[in-house]
RNA sequence: GGAGCUGUAGCUCAGUUUGGUUAGAGCGCCUGCCUGUCACGCAGGAGGUCGCGGGUUCGAACCCCGUCAGCUCCGCCA
């Protein structure tokens, strides 16, 4: 087993490299950050960066910097030539030397570098490549503007950390791909250009040559793929598999495109994956790092529960906050705003912060300012002080409405309780935006993994725009009850073995067991609007596939750049991307996207129609 | 599509609240000195369209309007 990934001692570039045999040739003999007290005496070439230069006029010290790490390298003035070449050498230039490994003197020697109890006393040196100034300094971690950092990724990632990252990233894929071939997973690539799909995200498109008007898509993700391999009769199919949507991008989604370590098993129901699930992520966890799960198995929450008791179905598990409803204590209440809500499909939430009802009022006033972004009305909460109730809405409610919330919500003085009401849904909502802002207030534990399953998600929701039932997932998901629930339930109360996994607060993934039976699947569409003609318009191949041999199968498909950022404690995830797009996906380093040729244009038969700017005001 | 924050030297930032002399600091860069540093030290120097455009004013980095860029959030992401 490997031991375990510490973030404090920054030591991943130095497990990689050990892994690795060295090639040694003309350039380097040893790595860096490898050197130790066993090479003394030893003639050693290495290779590298010039991290910090210190030149004190009759001596010079160069760190040098490879990708294991750093070694101090001294120059003597007695060597002539050699210092002519050194004093005039630029920070982050590219040397190969040779020289002496010589064991330091006692008061000489760095605790802080890994090579610290040695340096090499040079006796050649060549300089490969003599750097300009650079934009923004390597050797200092300073925060850089998110701008420069993207145009020079290339020296961006030079940088210990982010290094690291890409490192780990790199191991943790390698750990992936052994860990599923052992449990008989096969991998498999699939197409890049492929068709567009009718749901779902925008596509990419990319228009055809030799088909001129006609566009391939690519893919949001391989899902009509995967679900063909398991009825070509593979058994456990996976790949890290690049997906791509045309959507914008937020702190933990990249635009444009991003990676899943994609998975479809046959012949499993849901506990089953999750079992084999769980296994792969407690073994990833346990081998890759230092950080705990909470609890095992994961714990399972249905999507009412989530929304009712968290207001999201991505909850951070770690705050040590729950929504609570508080309908039945409003109904006939003289507090309309609230009685108005006791209704069929609104309710009332409150959200207990146990001792911040004496904070000052700039505190509720921030809090309120957040409610409002999140789309409420207002936030209203009751203080519970010494002196009794306060807050804006205590004039509302009577004694007997104060004393029964009081104790079923457990509340003390010194308490805070904040009110939501309205809509079931966007009242959840909004609550579970202001549990995430009252987190801050916790100091969470970010070697916690708090991982669960969000289950029983419904079949169909209710599109208030279109005054229509819609799938509220992918329509290819098995609905709980099979047929029968589709012809005897009411199709809102109809549930799909639909799940997601999350983690910290971060949604990991969606998966589903599938729905390989064609007649169920024309009865689901049928639902949701659709005729049979309409369903093998659209996924004629689909249900043809199933029609001629299916097993039963389902899967998911972890998002594997959000993995690293959790494993890596990032919070945005270009720092676990070698090359990411700044938030409207361009590429500041390619200059993408970029015009083209007229040529290339005609031909592919595209014509540029660019939309009117708007009028500048006067 | 909408909201917020940010933009001053190569980099990180102060200065903007209350408009007023030649816009400062640290790091980096250049020159000189320095034999045990490890964020080496010391002395000197260069370096600025205060994102851009317009306005108010005797006078704008500072106030107003517009605009561009980066980030964060909402919408969006089956």
């Amino acid at each position: 087993m490997q031991p375990p990934y510490t973030k404090d001692d920054r030591n991943i570039m130095k497990k990689a490299a050990e892994s690795t045999q060295i090639l040694k040739n003309r350039f380097r003999s040893d790595y860096c950050g490898l050197l130790s007290p066993e090479r003394e005496h030893g003639s050693v070439r290495l290779a590298g960066w010039v991290h910090r230069k210190r030149d004190h006029g009759g001596l010079i010290f160069i760190d040098l910097r490879d990708h294991t790490g750093l070694s101090q390298l001294v120059i003597q003035p007695e060597q002539q030539e050699l210092f002519a070449i050194a004093e005039q050498l630029h920070i982050e230039s590219v040397i190969c030397v040779e020289g002496v490994v010589v064991r330091r003197a006692p008061g000489a020697i760095n605790p802080r570098l890994a090579s610290g109890e040695i340096e090499v006393v040079l006796s050649q040196i060549s300089v490969e490549s003599n750097a300009q100034t650079l934009p923004f300094p390597v050797a200092d971690e300073v925060q850089t503007s998110e701008e420069l950092r993207l145009k020079y990724r290339f020296i961006d990632l030079r940088r210990e950390k982010i290094h690291e990252n890409i490192i780990f990233r790199s191991r943790l894929t390698a750990a992936m791909r052994r860990y599923l071939e052992a449990k008989d997973f096969i991998e498999i690539q699939t197409p890049i250009l492929t068709s567009s799909s009718p749901e779902g995200a925008r596509d990419f498109l990319v228009p055809s040559r030799l088909h001129p008007g006609k566009f391939y898509a690519l893919p949001q993700a391989p899902q009509q793929f995967k679900q063909l391999l398991m009825v070509s009769g593979f058994p456990r199919y996976f790949q890290i598999a690049p997906c791509f949507r045309d959507e914008d991008a937020r702190a933990d989604r990249s635009p444009g495109e991003f990676y899943q370590l994609d998975m479809e098993m046959a012949f499993i129901e849901q506990d089953d994956l999750f079992s084999i699930l769980e296994g792969m992520i407690e073994h990833l966890t346990t081998t890759m790092s230092h950080k705990r799960i909470t609890r095992f198995p994961f714990p399972r929450i249905s999507y009412k529960e989530v929304m009712n008791r968290f207001g999201t179905d991505k909850p951070d598990l770690r705050i040590p906050l729950e929504i609570s409803d508080v309908t039945p204590l409003f109904v006939g209440s003289a507090f309309k705003v609230f009685a108005n809500s006791t209704v069929e499909g609104s309710c009332v939430k409150a959200l207990v912060l146990k001792g911040r009802g004496n904070e000052s009022r700039l505190f509720y006033d921030k809090a309120e300012k957040r409610a409002k972004e999140l789309g409420s009305g207002g936030l209203a909460y009751i203080q519970f002080k010494e002196e009794g109730p306060k807050g804006p809405v205590v004039k509302f409610l009577s004694e007997a409405d104060l004393s029964t919330l009081k104790s079923h919500l457990a509340l003390e003085n010194g308490d805070v309780v904040f009110f939501g009401a309205g809509k079931w849904a966007a009242t959840c909502k909004i609550m579970g935006g202001m549990r995430t802002y009252f987190g801050d207030l916790f100091s969470l534990d970010k070697d916690e993994l708090s991982f669960c399953w969000i289950v029983d998600f419904p079949m169909f929701e209710y599109n208030e725009e279109a005054k229509k039932i819609d799938f509220s997932h992918n329509p290819f998901s098995m609905p709980q009850g099979e047929m029968e629930a589709l012809e005897t339930m009411s199709p809102l109360d109809i549930l799909a073995y639909q799940y997601d996994i999350v983690c910290n607060g971060i949604e990991l993934s969606s998966g589903a067991i599938r729905n390989h039976k064609p007649e169920i699947m024309y009865k689901a569409f049928g639902i949701a609007g659709y005729s049979r003609e309409e369903v093998d318009l659209r996924f004629g191949h689909m249900i043809e596939a199933f029609k001629l041999g299916a097993p039963p199968h389902g899967g998911i498909a972890p998002g594997l750049d959000r993995m690293v950022m959790i494993l890596c404690d990032e919070q945005n995830i270009r720092e676990v991307i070698a090359f990411p797009m700044n938030q409207q996906a361009q590429d500041l380093m390619m200059g993408s996207p970029s015009a083209v040729t007229p040529v290339q244009l005609k031909e592919l038969s595209l014509q540029i129609d660019l939309p009117k700017k708007a009028e500048p005001k006067p």
